[in-house]
DNA sequence: AGGGACACGTGAACC
DNA sequence: TGGTTCACGTGTCCC
């Protein structure tokens, strides 16, 4: 069957007598259609049906365009095939929240020191069996002599398994960000919520007090006669 | 006007007599309707109603479904507003490409090293102005003593801006990632792409040889009887 | 007017 | 069979 809508027009329309159904949304019963149709096609035949036709057309160049970028949404994502429409849709949302989520994260993780002094440890990753947590801290902070010295005994005293080290430079200012376990060398983790608490505080204790040293002894301090914002810092010599 | 196709059904069912028209897609011209209403209407007609009826209401929720996640994804999108579904969708596609593209980028950039060692030199940014380049270099290698400091003294002998180093380890292997320009305190940058492909493999060259310093003279090795696959390498004393 | 965009009801196909 | 998905042509609104 080819026939829609506007069928036995071609037969009908020397009579001008057509007629269609509706099922009217409001009243959720079938009602009369409006009497345009006769109308329009007593005035003027071929003018209605190029109309019709191009507007069909049009519309299915519409939808040939919205399904053709569904189809390439269907390539982005994996193992979408067979989900219809509506499950697509909801699974590109997701994924680009997540996406989204992800890259904000991790431009906050790796991009640029800020101007204020920040110390953050939080967990990353929880190994529910053994306990072991994956711990993330950053450590944002002008830059003075012997910081990455001072930091580097800060993680030996606390007897955590560096897994990794990240270091970022924007003028005078300096983050840190290390990432361990507090399973060292095969060792357990923290039993209770109670004993990881209490060692993520006293890991943010620990950074403090790095951080406090220059305040202390305003000897350490890199810059001790003004606070210096410039880029030509040499970041070579801080990174090694 | 509230009709619908289906319009003039009730006073006319009685009759029996009902006539739609098509607009043929194939022929392109206006075509008869199939006579299956009035046959079915003649059978049981509150039954055809009533499938009809839930027929476009479950099309309507299906509608309904579609364009909800459609108007979150507007909402995820930037400045989307009085954009119709189709340059939505292309816009959404945009987006979770390049989402894509940063988020393996960056995974790619941050995370484990590999087994094979691998040596990679690639622009990231480019001032058209002065020609000015920012350049990622990613050095993934087993570890070795003294491997950090010859890295440094390439560094330093090219001749470039450090921006960024970041380091990280799993068991004995080791993934240095550099980001630096080639305009050394407010110097120029490469003047031709020829001079740019020629800066980007002497920098390849450069951290080759430092590669090929172990083979060279297996002392350097940190493992010099045989290679170790352990994970209780010590990062930390990498690290610094 | 005339073309674009949208929601609608419908026919067909698939379980 | 009912239930669900899709493409289609159409009515309507807006420029």
């Amino acid at each position: 069957m080819n026939c829609r809508n506007l069928g036995e027009f071609c037969e009908n329309e020397a009579k001008g007598v057509v007629q269609s159904l509706v099922l009217d949304s409001e009243k959720g019963e079938l009602v009369k259609a409006s009497g345009r149709v006769e109308k329009k096609i007593g005035k003027s035949e071929g003018k209605t049906i190029a109309a019709l036709k191009s507007h069909s057309e049009a519309e299915r160049r519409r939808r040939q365009r919205i399904n053709a970028h569904l189809s390439t949404l269907r390539n982005l994502v994996p193992s979408s095939d067979k989900m219809d429409k509506a499950a697509l849709l909801a699974e590109v949302v997701r994924q680009v929240k997540q996406l989204k989520e992800t890259a904000t994260h991790d431009s906050e993780r790796f991009f640029i020191p800020l101007d204020s002094d920040e110390i953050k440890v939080e967990i990353i990753a929880e190994n529910a069996i053994d306990g072991t947590c994956l711990f993330r801290a950053s450590v944002c902070c002008e830059y003075r002599t012997h910081l990455l010295s001072d930091l580097k005994q800060t993680i030996n005293s606390l007897h955590v398994n560096l897994v990794k080290s990240e270091i970022s430079t924007l003028g005078s200012r300096v983050k840190n960000v290390f990432l361990f376990t507090n399973s060292i060398h095969g060792g357990g983790g923290c039993a209770t919520i109670q004993a990881r608490d209490i060692f993520l505080s006293s890991v943010r204790q620990a950074f403090s007090s790095v951080l406090d040293k220059v305040s202390a002894f305003p000897e350490y301090s890199a810059y001790p006669n003004k606070r210096q914002r410039v880029s030509c810092f040499d970041s070579s010599s801080l990174l090694f």
